[in-house]
DNA sequence: GTCTATAGACTGATAGAC
DNA sequence: GTCTATCAGTCTATAGAC
């Protein structure tokens, strides 16, 4: 009795998509299922509960918050302009492609930040421990400026995905339409890496 | 029979804070009724549904998110430089202050956008429309800088709102305890201002 | 206005046939 | 492995007593 892996795999990527989309409270197992093609009963056979799918997709996302920074941020071979350069643009473009997933982090970790600790093997403090933030470091006393690396880090995560969090937000206060809203977007690609360079004083 | 203002006022009050807290979803009405200390008839006897008593909270939640805004952008005896460091200031003690807020509000509208439309009183597009609005449209014409108001005005949300939003992950991947994280925020209240006068070539 | 009790619908999970 | 049918529990909303 092997289990079908592509059946497993579809359930997994339906209950991810609804999970983020909807959140664990109004999301129903119905409905994954629905998502998915299979009946309801599979779902149970495959993942026992809803809860622990949920943990499944949980963690999933949570590794792939990550993995746009790790890459970037411990690549000794590129300075630290390529790394900003790099990191906003990845950063920028991974939240477009699949919008729901910061808010749904952030969302599920409010009600819950239990679930950073369970299963996720990132460890505690990890950004202090890569290349990037030595680079950051290094730049900070060169300059003598008044902030620590953190500071600068949030402030390319936040202008990076913010727009893309606050989304019908900025669109309603702004009056700004779909196509309006993606070139706003793309011009972000360039302008936020300047901004940062300049923070460091790196121009 | 006049309707009992009081407890009317402190079941919507209850209703607020457990909607902000866990979402329309997880939200039980016999929680809100718990909360506010009085019987789940009472709740449907004031305010007919669930689905009814959220739309009330939610409108509210969206003026007041947009209460912080409202009389400094558009007063005309401030430079824009004051403008900025109080904007900055009543943003992050604002969310400090309410931290659910407004990762309710992004996550519901998210789900569902229209609730924008249906019933809350500020028109679209109202921001290109203040004083403050202008003012920085001056600074960027005088110095020539190559980004649109909107993009400055997205800035200091960002760069003031996220933190907050963020606060577990951030709180995670740093390491930081519950006083370093506050300490953290405190500093942006003076950092974040000084970035954005940079960008506007305003010091 | 406020309560208790309960109707009626929905949801997660499982039993059992194939 | 996959399905249909259904149970047991939970939820919103209301009926009816006081």
């Amino acid at each position: 009795m092997v289990r079908d892996v592509s059946t497993e795999q579809k359930i997994k990527e339906a209950a991810k998509r609804v999970f983020q989309k909807k959140g664990f409270g109004l999301t129903r197992t119905r409905d994954i299922a629905k998502e998915a093609g299979i009946n309801l009963a599979l779902l149970n056979y495959y993942y026992r509960s809803k809860e622990n799918l949920f943990e499944i997709v949980m963690q999933e996302s949570i590794e792939e918050m990550f993995s746009y920074l790790e890459h970037i941020m411990n690549n000794k071979q590129t300075t630290l302009t390529e790394k900003i350069d790099a990191g906003v643009l990845r950063y920028i473009e991974g939240m477009s492609k699949n919008s729901n997933l910061p808010l749904f982090l952030f969302s599920e970790l409010q009600a819950n930040p239990q679930h950073l600790f369970d299963r996720v093997k990132i460890p505690e403090g990890f950004i202090q421990d890569t290349y990037m933030f030595k680079q950051i470091n290094a730049q900070i006393n060169k300059e003598k400026l008044n902030f620590t690396a953190i500071h600068f880090f949030i402030n390319l995560v936040s202008m990076s995905i913010f727009p893309i969090i606050g989304q019908p937000f900025i669109k309603y206060v702004t009056k700004m339409d779909e196509k309006s809203f993606a070139d706003f977007i793309e011009q972000r690609k360039t302008l936020v890496p300047i901004w940062l360079k300049s923070m460091l004083k790196l121009v």
